[in-house]
RNA sequence: GCGAAAGUGGCGGAAUUGGUAGACGCACUGGAUUUAGGUUCCAGCGCCCCACGGCGUGGGGGUUCGAGUCCCCCCUUUCGCACCA
């Protein structure tokens, strides 16, 4: 063993041996408990920034530990390379997408091999190679087939000048990104999967998942939405006659305050009376200037306009006005809403602006309304002017106003839900071919088993549009049904098609046979995903679905994919910046700037810089830190280290130069400690019997430790309070009898080495520790004693806390161990276990409270009876003095915890 | 706008079930060793006060013997909003 700890050197060494060794190779064995342990897989960007760094580190420590606890452990990795930034880089490097994709994913494999990752790389897979998509074209053409996916009108970006399609991200304040054009909705044909007819089996099932995130549940709960409401029938003409205007409402309580309706810019009624109305066509055409999400939606002026057109009361048949709202949803719903200004915030405002009526009919069931009102009231109460309805409180008269619209066949109860049909088609080069044939006589053909995949070409250059679409090569083609000429789509799957049955095809990367075989069987569900939490809803949801069409295939055997899930948080860093001449600002790197006397200065010349706060690393902040420089100056263990000490997993982490010189420092100082051990020789393990109180409590401080580690690793998955109680256990070790002279000192330096053994003199340099064994010395007196079990418990401490390291620091523990246990193997060494004979304790503390407030401890005995307690406290002189004489009224006795006399 | 979280020393964070607020680390201060600097080691370190003691977990109220933790109102920040991944 090497004095000095060089990750430069031991890291490749661990590395090499771990592949050479196939160490993590995963295979099927029916006699192990399996643990899948999956991180989302990362798009080939260009580098591996710090989220990846974080989030692969996380499922690191999760695989390795498992690992150790003797479960057949699985950790794959792979590319999720099809989409958007390779067209952009395409374009501005002039290269082909996949050239550009293929070389990121050879430089981040690199980059995730130096972290030293447990991961089986046999099962890698990139979704931009034929024998994966070809599956999700197969998976397609079947649920095609099956009615899954259908075809219908969808509104997307148009850029009318660049003439092509954007997606949300393109779109920067209504204006196209590169045209600058105001961006303007289109309405195209687009497939969709049929994700609401599994609304409710994606909502119920929530319930099951115990081991995902009360947050993450939520956000999927509110964003399916399921709502219990009213469908009501607005006539077109009176008494009930001709068509109808169907609209939803949660609150069918306020249908007589209803005062107008309003529909969507594309509802058939807006656009029939535009018809005869050009302002109005006008306001429609300006209703479809905008992005189409829905955020800019809602954020938006609220606007609208008198159709002309009335609908008329079903119960009281009096006329209604229409308008056409801009913040109606043609896509939710109806595209119609009933608008009741006195009981919607939104409908308030639009009144108001419009000088519509404000009709009160729910007030509070004690109390009355204040008129007019001075804002919408929006809770549920008791209806007034409200027909044979009022005096009913608003549930009672929901259900009733449901009936009896049931009956006259004017509408009635309804479930809806949000969540709307998963539109997947793009209308972009990089991404999975749809398998669809337009046939002129047969329609939309989905291609044939034996003619997949559509292979998507490669080699093109890319400017404006997706290049497929002016390549007759690949859309010209025959209709497998009929033999006539026809066209093949040229619109690609959303990208989140491909990442939706990743986890599955882990499984079974190798078969060429079919999408999925009994493999996958063996390893679903996931044990342990990983992943940000800014995948909460569309990721996670989608994966969700797209397992239950697989298992509704025969595909797979179980209802959820992902069993436990961890969200981890951002990665945030300060940024820096200075003002340019015009008020643009100029962002700096963090590397390139220090700190000088509390000034942030930047390095190159010395002069101030601004300091922008702290923010998630991004290019357009200039604030990432590269991950490789600091593997390259500190070893990939400090970054892991660094990593999971700094902060929870589910929290943000905020990068700390300082942060990774104190990981590196704890590093150096384990090495230290591991060598002076080894340098003292050989040593006999504790055997068990009696020890002085100072190694008890030593050793019993190391067994709640294990006990600690094992919680915060396995259940509590918090690694920063593992590492610190580690931490403090090596601070313990540390200040142990005579072991500080042992280090740092030498024999010769005073008093304290008198206690010392002979038999186990100081580590000299240069000579070797063999043979000097203490237990085989001569030395029978007391302190010599001690000492050999000094030796021998802080051994025990050391091989503990390496072990306990080990998923988290793997290449340093791989050296340590072998270190302290000739012939050890790092890979195959079980996790410590708990003694739980030294965790026993006869005499414990407890804190003292009067009236609350903390007055002192006592000590008492581990098994005291409340009376035992409550007099010792009583008679403690800390008690009796904040007493002041006062009798107790009451004594609080929290077993193992505290007493509280209350006077 | 809607949905979901978070807010604790100079900083990152700990406090797991309503029971010692500030573990562990960073920064800083003093000391030792070495000294060119650094490294390493020891000690101190929430605020106010000479002290006794008091105050203190974004702000305001409440429940409780006891609140960082539970309830109500408010403020700020972050994530998501269906074509970024």
């Amino acid at each position: 063993m090497d004095a000095i700890y060089r990750p430069e050197i031991i890291e490749p060494e661990g590395q090499q041996h771990w592949e050479e060794k196939q160490a993590f190779r995963a295979s099927e064995d029916s006699t192990k408990l399996k643990y899948y342990c999956l991180s989302m897989f990362p798009y080939p960007s260009g580098k591996l920034h710090m989220g990846h760094v974080r989030n692969y580190t996380i499922g690191d420590v999760l695989a390795r530990y498992h690992r150790m606890k003797g479960y057949n452990v699985l950790q794959p990795m792979g590319w999720d390379a099809f989409g958007l930034p390779a067209e952009n880089a395409a374009i501005a490097n002039d290269v082909a997408p996949a050239g550009w994709t293929y070389a990121n994913i050879d430089y981040m494999k690199k980059q995730l091999k130096s972290l030293g990752l447990a991961i089986d790389w046999s099962r890698e897979l990139a979704t931009c190679k034929p024998d994966y998509y070809r599956w999700e074209q197969w998976l397609f053409t079947r649920l095609f087939e099956k009615g899954v996916i259908y075809k219908k009108m969808a509104t997307v970006n148009w850029d009318p000048v660049d003439h092509t399609v954007l997606a949300n991200e393109q779109v920067i304040d209504g204006r196209g990104w590169r045209s600058g054009a105001l961006v303007e909705k289109r309405d195209i044909p687009m497939y969709f999967f049929r994700i609401t007819d599994y609304a409710e089996e994606l909502l119920s099932e929530l319930d099951n998942l115990t081991g995902w995130p009360e947050r993450v549940k939520t956000m999927q709960k509110n964003w399916i939405g399921k709502s219990f409401g009213v469908e009501i029938h607005f006539p077109l003409q009176p008494q009930g006659k001709g068509d109808v205007l169907k609209v939803f409402t949660t609150r069918a309580d306020t249908l007589f305050g209803v005062t107008y309706v309003a529909v969507a810019a594309e509802h058939p009624l807006a656009q029939q009376a535009a018809g005869h109305n050009p302002a109005l066509a006008e306001f429609i055409a300006e209703c479809k200037q905008g992005s189409v999400a829905e955020a800019d939606m809602a954020t938006m002026e609220k606007k609208g306009m008198d159709t002309g057109l009335k609908v008329y009361h079903p119960f009281t048949n009096e006329p209604i006005p229409v308008y056409v709202a801009n913040y109606v949803l043609m896509g939710y719903g109806e595209g119609a809403v009933m608008a009741v200004p006195a009981h919607d915030e939104r409908d308030f405002a639009f009144a108001g602006k419009y000088a519509l009526p404000i009709k009160a009919v729910v007030k509070p069931a004690e109390g009355d309304l204040e008129l007019p009102l001075q804002a919408a009231y929006t809770e549920h109460g008791v209806l007034f002017d409200s027909g044979d309805f009022s005096g009913r409180t608003s549930e009672d008269a929901i259900e009733k106003i449901a009936l009896v619209l049931k009956n006259l066949g004017m509408g009635g109860r309804r479930t809806t839900y949000r969540l709307r049909d998963w539109g997947i088609s793009r209308q972009r080069y990089w991404g999975c071919p749809i398998p669809i044939i337009h046939c002129p006589a047969c329609g939309d053909v989905p291609v044939p088993e034996d003619q997949l995949p559509v292979v998507l070409p490669e080699d093109v250059k890319i400017d404006v549009g997706s290049p497929i679409k002016k390549m007759p090569a690949f859309y010209e083609c025959t209709c497998p049904k009929c033999g006539g000429r026809a066209e093949r789509e040229t619109d690609t799957m959303d990208t989140f098609v491909e990442s939706s049955w990743y986890y599955a095809r882990y499984a079974c990367p190798d078969l060429d046979t079919g999408m999925l075989d009994g493999r996958a069987n063996y390893w679903l569900p996931v044990d342990q995903y990983i992943g940000g939490i800014e995948h909460a809803i569309l990721h996670l949801l989608y994966a969700r679905f797209f397992h239950k069409l697989m298992r509704d295939v025969g595909l797979v055997s179980t209802n959820e994919p992902f069993a436990n899930l961890l969200t981890q948080g951002m990665v945030i860093a300060e940024t820096y910046y200075r003002e340019q001449p015009g008020g643009k600002k100029q962002w700096l790197n963090p590397a390139d700037v220090e700190v000088v006397d509390g000034t942030p200065v930047l390095t190159a010349d010395g002069k101030p810089v601004i300091a922008g706060g702290t923010e998630k690393m991004s290019k357009s902040k200039n604030n990432g830190v590269d991950p490789q420089a600091i593997i390259d100056k500190y070893g990939a263990d400090t970054a892991r280290l660094f990593m999971m000490f700094a902060a929870p997993p589910e929290q943000s982490l905020e990068w700390s130069d300082a942060g990774v010189e104190g990981a590196h420092r704890f590093l150096k100082r384990l090495w230290k400690t591991v060598y002076d051990q080894v340098q003292g020789g050989e040593v006999s393990a504790y055997a068990g019997g009696e020890l002085p109180e100072a190694l008890a409590g030593f050793r019993r401080q190391l067994h709640q430790t294990i006990a600690k580690v094992t919680d915060d690793i396995e259940r509590r998955k918090q690694f920063n309070t593992a590492i610190a109680a580690i931490m403090e256990l090596m601070n313990a070790m540390a200040k142990l009898e005579g072991d500080r002279e042992a280090q740092s000192r030498g024999p010769a330096c005073g008093d304290a080495t008198a206690e010392r053994d002979a038999g186990a003199p100081p580590a000299v340099a240069g000579i070797p520790s063999a043979g000097l064994s203490p237990s085989g010395g001569p030395s029978t007196d007391a302190p010599g004693r001690q000492d050999s079990l000094t030796r021998s418990i802080k051994q025990e401490a050391m091989e503990a806390i390496v072990l306990m390291l080990a998923p988290i620091v793997p290449h340093i523990c791989r050296v340590l161990i072998k270190a302290l246990k000739p012939g050890a193997c790092l890979v195959g060494s079980p996790w410590p276990a708990v003694d739980e004979a030294a965790l026993v304790q006869n005499e414990i503390e407890l804190m003292l409270q009067v009236n609350g407030k903390l007055r002192g401890k006592i000590k008492v005995a581990a098994d005291a009876a409340k009376d035992a307690v409550e007099a010792s406290a009583l008679a403690s002189p800390e008690a009796q003095k904040h007493m002041e004489g006062r009798p107790a009224k009451k004594i609080v006795v929290v077993p193992g915890r505290l007493v509280n006399i209350v006077v």
